[in-house]
DNA sequence: AATCACCGTTGTGTATACAAGATATCAAAA
DNA sequence: TTTTGATATCTTGTATACACAACGGTGATT
């Protein structure tokens, strides 16, 4: 498909490190709080300090962890209405990326983009949640591509991969499958239909609920917590 | 005004270096295409290799160099398509901005921001255009501030910084400082007024042009590039 | 004469050593 | 008993040393 793969077979190991903690981080491994230690995660990944200094200060850059000067790096408690804040800005990034894709999908992106709605489908009707979610993500990233703005690309990109714990954590909520694909349903025909105003305000919707969904989750843990 | 004024008085001196090299980049003093030597940067500044490093590999993953592997970090060759890639996602994210702040502005956010605005009028007036521009920052600014959103403040002030370069080019442009300040005077009123949309669609334009001049300004100096 | 291979140099990637600040512990005094 | 102060330890920040890959040059061979 991209001819221009570019496979950069990095050296670095600092690099690989990086998305080595960068995963403990997201799937809960050093949960937010965290204090890492510089020669403790040497000795965990048999290197030393050097490489984990760079992973940390490249994490660090991205706002997956934070360092404190001569205090070390931790992993962040990320507020709820941060996390709010994300989403916000994840359902307009969407929303453009919908309005330009309007405009400008091409016939092999538009056939892409329906491969990725039923394969959806598909998974929908196997009732596969953890399959739905690998298929959502490519899904929207034939959306951001067929914006034809490689800046956003990255940008929608890497914001939806650090949101991904969060929408995780919807995964089994009711129906949830079947609201969402019938939300893409009406993405993918708007932007068939080449309506970027349309495709724009689906998106933004789309996107909205899941941090509206995400605010009632924690709203309810706190209720929960509050009870116990 | 910010009583959270956060002064961590950083004692890393990598941190430092980012910010030196970041502005020789973005001043040219670096053109796009430098090789940054590792050592011959840590002569220059006074210090040993592993700062400047840290430093680079900050810078790289802000995007602002690029590092590979075993060949070095390089200034890349931001091509004039990229930079409006940039300037149209930065529109939206202007416009974001105005849609949230029209909602959610304050009465001090309010006068704040009259004020800014008020002082580019001083600046116009004074045909100082190099004040205008420190002071249409300001303006700006005050609006991300309004959105009440502070991870889209952090990623608007971002990517306003790495415009920076290319806006300031155009300070000259005829009559640029007359143009802009009455864009700015309808969106003041727009987010005066609670209009959300009309301030959305205020700050997008007024931001779309920037990059149309952009444009302009590059493919005049390719024509006259071509001429000579 | 042109091309390819080998070797030397240069510079990145990693490890270790050292310096300085921050935290923890323990003791003493209020 | 609590608080404060001093000291000890631990961890970060920086420098230096070493290993290895990439680039360039020179020489030999076709």
């Amino acid at each position: 498909m991209n001819s221009t793969a570019e496979i950069p077979a990095t050296t670095r190991q600092s690099e690989r490190l990086g998305e080595l903690i960068e995963e403990r981080i997201v799937t809960g491994v050093y949960p937010p709080g965290t204090r890492l230690d510089e020669q403790e995660l040497a000795d965990t990944f048999g290197v030393s300090r050097t490489p984990v200094r760079e992973a940390l200060i490249q994490l660090s850059s991205v706002g997956l962890i934070e360092i404190r000067p001569r205090r070390g790096a931790t992993v962040p408690e990320v507020g709820a209405d941060r996390v709010c804040e994300m989403f916000e800005v994840m359902a307009e990034l969407e929303a453009m990326c919908g309005r330009l894709a309007a405009r400008r999908i091409t016939p092999d992106e538009q056939i892409a983009l329906q491969k990725a709605h039923r394969a959806c489908e598909a998974a929908r009707d196997a009732n596969t949640p953890d399959v739905y979610y690998q298929l959502n993500e490519v899904f929207h990233q034939r959306i951001y591509e067929a914006s034809h703005n490689g800046f956003l690309v990255e940008q929608a990109t890497a914001l939806h991969r650090r949101l991904r714990p969060y929408r995780r954590l919807q995964l089994r909520v009711r129906n949830r499958m079947a609201t969402s694909f019938n939300e893409h349903q009406a993405i993918v025909d708007a932007i068939i239909k080449g309506d970027s105003d349309l495709a724009s305000a689906q998106l933004r919707a789309h996107v909205t609920v899941q941090g509206e969904r995400f605010a009632d989750l924690v709203a309810t843990l706190r209720d929960f917590k509050a009870g116990t």
